[in-house]
DNA sequence: GCCAACGTTGGC
DNA sequence: GCCAACGTTGGC
């Protein structure tokens, strides 16, 4: 049984929010048009996996709740489809050049973990989503920074 | 809406 | 294979 390998995972919730992923129970996340992302779920994610749930370009930013990768990586539709924002003339059938994985709901958490919450911890130091220019939509975490976040999450005052 | 930081593209 | 120009990301 390989060891459970932690993850961030980031949305727009205009586009696809931690509530989504609630209410459809299992979706995959698809639109990754990135390589390193697209290497990180083709060769390196594994069924069970723990994803924490991101959510950027919002208010608040930070994390908005967990997830767990329900399937290995399988060719993303959406690159081949014309009508898509995120089509890509070069992906086919034959070639899908992109891969997306399903990732199972788990929990969304009471309050959104902020971006300035997590900026303030200075255990969390190297959790890569806090360097600055870090685009990257798909991220792997430290079991350590993974257990600080719920640490925070679950300590918080309700 | 701004713009810094980054990834990609394409001319040479 | 370099690197300038361009497009995108995403926090502010």
């Amino acid at each position: 049984m390989p060891k459970t390998q932690f993850w961030l995972m980031k949305s727009e919730p205009d586009c696809f929010s931690i509530d989504d992923l609630e209410r459809k129970g299992i979706d995959h996340w698809d639109g990754v048009r990135n390589y390193q992302a697209r290497n990180f779920m083709r060769d390196q994610m594994r069924i069970g996996d723990r994803v924490l749930f991101y959510h950027s370009s919002a208010r608040p930013i930070g994390i908005a709740g967990l997830a767990r990768v329900h399937s290995e990586a399988y060719p993303d539709p959406t690159a081949w489809d014309p009508s898509n924002s995120h089509f890509d003339p070069l992906a086919s059938p034959e070639n899908p050049r992109w891969c997306m994985v399903d990732v199972e709901f788990v929990e969304k958490f009471p309050e959104i973990l902020t971006l300035e919450e997590m900026h303030r911890n200075p255990s969390l130091e190297g959790l890569l989503v806090l360097k600055r220019g870090m685009r990257l939509s798909i991220q792997p975490v430290e079991k350590k920074h993974f257990d600080e976040i719920l640490k925070m999450v679950r300590n918080r005052k309700r």
